[in-house]
RNA sequence: GGUGCCAUAGCUCAGUUGGUAGAGCAUCGGACUGAAAAUCCGUGUGUCCCUGGUUCGAUUCCUGGUGGCACCA
């Protein structure tokens, strides 16, 4: 029997953690988080990690082994999973992986391309530039160093055009050339299950979740981490809404951030940020979906395909 | 009871000197290959409250209703 590595997703809020942690003990194995988020220690309540108790009854990977300004990437989650995967599959047959993190998920599926890493230098010379010379001059400039891929890329998206610029100059080769998208296969079979729900009961999960991660203390756990703003892992759902409240910025309305202004801005985001995910699943063909309520039919497909 | 103001998109409102209408928010769709909970793009048909009148033509002006708000009794 083949080893498998079963994936569950899901739009944020559906219900992923619970099933995940009955799945894990139905098949006695661990759970491999793909969360770009949960990565991180200092931040569980605003990330909706899973809970002490959550990672006793099953082994957890991926979860608050970073410090808060460490540097992370889809790549490193590549390399980094494939290697515990392999290790896990000597004991187990059947190993989960659960999260939203969409690029993280296709990282291990799939495969990402290979590409050197920015040196700090590097991309604060770019930044640098960005905020100096403004877009257009990047993007005249990656027109001049990468003609292949100014043509595809997105030119008003500033990370698009910043990261193939980096590599770029960092290389003195072309992003292009690094670019195969070849799609990688790897020597164990993938199912994925995605977990849905009509949109009213999503929202209405991500509202009342807000609410609860507030009562659980967020502003203090925001309040904790703030002098670490800068870094990527808090440019994040839940924080970022937070400090523009701390600093007492203006909205677009003219009025300084409110608490409640900045709660239901977060429920919105991550309203906002439920849509992407599902937009983007929607594309691969190989998620089976289910209602996360539908423990028995998820085992009943999973049986049926000799998981 | 009287006077004044208001009634337009799911919400808050703008607008049409009379030629059937548009912003913000909400909603919805999409892109995505080493920062991805990031970053970026796109999306507005709605009995313009109802009725009658004037008019070639009314959501717009006028009459009368209905509902809301404010003030006066």
């Amino acid at each position: 029997m083949s080893k498998t590595l079963l994936v569950i997703l899901g739009p944020t809020g559906v219900g992923k953690t619970k099933l995940s942690l009955s799945l894990a003990e139905y098949f006695n194995t661990h759970i491999i988080s793909a969360d770009s988020r949960q990565l991180y220690a200092d931040i569980p309540i605003g990330t909706d990690a899973p809970s002490a108790k959550d990672l006793k009854r099953v082994k957890h990977h991926f979860v608050g082994t970073l410090k808060i300004d460490d540097y992370y990437s889809a790549t490193r989650f590549e390399e980094e999973a494939l290697e515990i995967l392999n290790q896990l599959f000597t004991t187990h047959q059947t190993v989960l992986m659960t999260g939203g993190s969409m690029m993280y998920i296709d990282a291990l599926c799939k495969g990402i391309d290979y590409m050197p890493t920015i040196t700090l230098e590097i991309r604060n010379k770019v930044v640098e530039s960005y905020k100096q010379n403004g877009l257009e001059y990047l993007v005249d400039k990656l027109e001049l160093l990468d003609p292949d891929y100014s043509r595809i890329v997105d030119k008003k998206n500033p990370k698009r055009i910043m990261h193939a610029l980096e590599i770029c100059l960092m290389t003195g080769k072309t992003y292009s050339s690094y670019r195969t998208q070849s799609i990688k296969t790897r020597p164990f079979r993938i199912i994925k299950i995605g977990l849905i729900r009509p949109r009213e009961e999503i929202y209405e999960r991500i509202n009342n979740r807000v609410d609860k991660m507030i009562e659980n203390g967020l502003i203090e756990e925001a309040k904790r981490v703030y002098q670490y703003k800068e870094n990527n892992s808090l440019n994040t759902l839940g924080y970022k809404e937070l400090f523009c409240y701390f600093e007492k910025k203006i909205t677009k309305q003219g009025e300084v951030w409110s608490l409640d202004y900045a709660i239901d801005k977060i429920k919105r985001n991550t309203r906002i940020y439920s849509r992407k995910q599902i937009t983007w699943f929607k594309r691969d063909k190989e998620i089976r979906w289910f209602h996360p309520d539908n423990l028995n039919d998820i085992i009943e497909y999973l049986n049926s395909i000799n998981c």
